[in-house]
DNA sequence: GCATTTTCGTACCCATCGTTACAATATTGG
DNA sequence: CCAATATTGTAACGATGGGTACGAAAATGC
């Protein structure tokens, strides 16, 4: 509202990108969780030392809760596009489910998400974290339940199931990849479940199962 | 083998049940995660102090792990009862989601499971708790297609999916009433999901919803 | 009763934690 | 070129972490 001033700010500059040094804080704590991850361990994976860090961004707790709305953000607006994209809803889940499984075992083995994989510890204890948890929760269930009404709306045959409800049942596959995924199943096991979902939730109108898996 | 001695122990008698301390260590550890509990934490829950939790059960990490074994050996034994007790796959599964979200949602709000709100954050990095996270997994999986296949197997009309399959997608039902639960989801949405979910796993052979509710 | 064995409780050790003070440095505005 | 402003890097602070040494206490075996 301000005006986004083009005017380069008074003082020293910054040696950093704080979006990029963000994105390294969230690998940091998806490694090892908040509790797990250092002040120290961050300012080692950002390149830049902790009096930076709280400068920039606050204190350890502020970190994680924008490295968790990066996150969220970034991932949703991936999958909404992803969903919005495909031509009918099953091909829809397969792309995200794919995309997500691509996400919760990239690099390193055993990732999961982000989110789930991190969030939980602290949200019984941190109400700032649980509602971050809740938010992304619910962006889940809503990112579902606009395709899955679409695909209604269409007249794609699908599940007996309401949209609200059929959409939560994706959400919580999508859970279930993440812990199996950090509990290191290999991706065959996770795409054998995400395959036996889309079946289950997208039935095509004739055939029962697409082509071959 | 060796005759579990009725013998009294040399020495000074212990002042505490070790079963009963293993339960209150992982109350300690469910409400902060391994890394968010102190071993002062766990000596104040317990009541006895450090150097007799050590004698007792070995370091922090060791405490963990026999609280996530304990944790699975009950929860996973109560489980496959109330699958068994139950006479058709769908009074089943009702019964076991409405146990998990009475134990997900007891005493304080957000519990959630302890193994899957707690576990992920270290298995990454601690290859000890990722293959406890696996085997806790694959006895959620091996519970379900049990009673899966029964059902199968007594001629009752259920989802076109194979029990092993129907299993995992029972099991990430589970994952996601833990998630949700933990961000603070209340008892009614929960019962909403593990409906849906039932209702989508154990089709009725006749009426396509079983009576209200 | 006395040696032996095991647990208990206090006190302590060292490493690491999150956070901050402060001086040096690099930029803008005039 | 100088005041003002913002970032950088070093160094330190107090608190808390996991883990343990050691003497007192309470039981058994003889």
């Amino acid at each position: 509202m301000s005006g986004n001033s083009p005017s380069p700010r008074r003082g020293r500059p910054r040696t950093f990108d704080p979006h990029e040094v963000m994105q390294q804080v969230q690998d940091a704590f998806w490694k090892g969780g908040f509790e797990g991850t250092s002040i120290g361990d961050l300012a080692g994976a950002t390149g830049l030392n902790r009096p930076s860090l709280y400068g920039a961004f606050g204190d350890k707790h502020a970190l994680y809760i924008q490295a968790l709305q990066q996150y969220r953000d970034a991932t949703q607006a991936a999958g909404r596009k992803i969903l919005e994209d495909a031509p009918t809803l099953r091909t829809a889940l397969e792309d995200l489910f794919r995309a997500a499984i691509r996400l919760y075992t990239d690099d390193e083995e055993a990732r999961g998400c982000f989110v789930s994989s991190t969030a939980p510890p602290e949200a019984m204890r941190d109400t700032t974290v649980r509602r971050e948890l809740a938010v992304t929760n619910d962006g889940l269930d809503e990112m579902f339940e606009a395709r899955i009404a679409r695909a209604q709306a269409e007249g794609e045959a699908c599940t007996g199931l309401p949209p609200d409800e059929a959409a939560r049942i994706a959400s919580a596959v999508l859970h279930s990849l993440s812990v199996r995924a950090r509990a290191g199943a290999s991706r065959r096991a996770l795409h054998a479940l995400a395959q036996s979902a889309v079946d289950l939730l997208a039935q095509a109108p004739e055939t029962g199962r697409s082509e071959g898996r």
